[in-house]
DNA sequence: TTCCCTTGTTATGATTGCCTAATTATTTGA
DNA sequence: TCAAATAATTAGGCAATCATAACAAGGGAA
């Protein structure tokens, strides 16, 4: 039973199962390591450590469950994520793979606090944009530079 | 040589020295150490990553020198730190070692391209600050939820 | 049922980056 | 000058994360 802070590499694979819950019903290894970019032998040390730290159930060679920790944490991470995208998309007009890249690796370095604040600043945009303060057209021109 | 892509940690390496250097002239390792908050074996190995990267020109006890390649480096690492602490500043109204830490953990996933967006996102906060458009306080009281 | 294909696991090894302890080199000051 | 203090290095180890190769389990079809 591991009690240190998640690693980064830990909390993708935590949020990778939820992600993969929400779509297939069940989280297969099989999916995980291809959603990671990982080899599946790297997956199944993973849900070890994840067992030992309680945040999923496990049995080898039978379902991935989270357990509530694990479900909290997850979401957790889902939502900054989430954040730091659409950050990307309506504020600075960045979308795809790069983005979608880029949030991936900021969501692990990233306060609730500093989260929350970033969000507030897409809604500030989004508000703009919506009372005419400023078009999406003369944003973009300014955030592209 | 080495010419792998530099790992987060070799570019806090690189922008220690380069800090350091503007601060005190030579950078030495046990200020690097101190910096970065690790043991100065650990500086030691990372000056000969930096060595077989031909970032850094260094014999062991003797002075270190950023290569044209080692400083050009370094000092794109700087401006993204820079960058990221002003956003955190003036945009999100966070200051002091909290935010210091967290964008020292984001400036090594960070794009050249999504750095210039967010530079400007501060420009245009600044500007609205300038111009009566949004007073600092108001637009605290809106970041602060 | 039995063979085959897919999925998952184990075993093992490489890399990175950090540490402590011990050693060597350099600097300082009496 | 030379002994003590400071600075830096080497040696050896540990933890995290990934990989490849080989083996085991499970499911479908003849």
């Amino acid at each position: 039973m591991s009690n240190r802070p998640l690693t980064p590499s830990m909390e993708d694979y935590l949020e990778a199962i939820l992600v993969l819950e929400k779509k297939n019903r069940v989280a297969r290894v099989k999916d995980i390591a291809a959603m990671l970019d990982v080899q599946m032998p790297s997956v199944t040390g993973a849900l070890k450590n994840l067992r030992d730290r309680n945040l999923i159930d496990y049995e080898k060679n039978s379902f991935i469950n989270l357990t509530d920790m694990g479900l909290e944490k997850a979401k957790k991470i889902k939502k900054k994520h989430g954040i730091l995208l659409s950050f990307m998309e309506i504020v600075l007009n960045e979308s795809g793979e790069e983005a979608e890249k880029e949030a991936c690796s900021w969501e692990h370095h990233l306060s609730t606090n500093v989260a929350n604040k970033i969000q507030r600043v897409v809604d500030y945009i989004e508000e703009g944009f919506e009372t005419g303060r400023i078009t999406p057209d003369e944003w973009n021109r300014l955030i592209e530079g």
